[in-house]
DNA sequence: TATTGTTATACTCTATAACTATA
DNA sequence: TATAGTTATAGAGTATAACAATA
């Protein structure tokens, strides 16, 4: 079976996210957190009283969509807000989101080092500048 | 504002795909073809006769979820099926199908080169192979 | 019995518009 | 007027189970 998408980076590119993404859901599954959520909680706490608009920012998602997770967080006693003014709230980790957060932080690091141990030294020295050319590729603003 | 994030190649490598893909689906916007579209016209044209089940298996795609995705190009008179045997068809490109996916293939090779273009060569030397390592390490198989 | 393809369904993620309340 | 957050909704993409027809 001949696959002639397998000779363009771009298709390898995609199949090896898919690949990564789908590994460090499995490894997450016991912090009970999805990938999504390591991320929100992973930013609040380097960025304690964050406001929902900036995570938006940061991670590309649309404020719609941001809503339902931080409540869902919130319900699970992950996350707190404090009032700014009368329409924005900073978001803070509680002691348990604290905990819950380390794990995971803990297994997106060892998931890191799992990836990069697979590569030799040619591949993986150009590897993240190569992704942040093209992250910023995708991105014409900035 | 910090973006812990950003320093792991993981994350650098999800951002970077979801970059390139978008980019990729308007760039292929003048033929009408999503981006597994056209790599489903690719695979059928380089594979004549191939039949969905060997599809999936290529692309990773349930059989559930390819069937409406194949009807679709069907009755868009793109693809078509010859009988193999009761229970299974050969697919192959119609005379529309093929020309539909010679312009999207012109772009997606468009689209690759656009990509490296953006690579230093301490980058693009190692970028392909660092990928294909990382999709095999998501699957355990083979 | 196993395989191919289909149907139905549900869940997640994403995208847009409209709304509120505040600035 | 613009901003922060919410609600509702629609569209993809993906996952499983059950089924019919065939090998």
């Amino acid at each position: 079976m001949i696959d002639p998408l397998a000779t363009l980076p771009g298709y390898l590119l995609r199949r090896a996210s898919n690949a990564m993404m789908a590994m460090l859901a499995r490894e997450l599954e016991v912090t009970c957190l999805t990938t999504v959520e390591a991320s929100i909680l992973t930013i609040i706490q380097f960025n304690d009283g964050i406001r929902q608009v900036e995570l938006c920012q940061i991670l590309d998602i649309k404020k719609a969509n941001m809503t339902p997770r931080i409540a869902s967080l919130e319900k699970r006693r992950l996350v707190g807000r404090k009032p700014i003014d009368g329409r924005s709230s900073g978001l803070f980790l509680t002691s348990l989101g604290q905990a819950c957060q380390a794990q995971a932080w803990q297994i997106m690091q060892a998931h890191e080092r799992a990836m990069l141990a697979q590569l030799g030294a040619s591949e993986s020295v150009g590897f993240a500048p190569a992704l942040v050319r093209l992250w910023q590729m995708g991105n014409p603003k900035t």
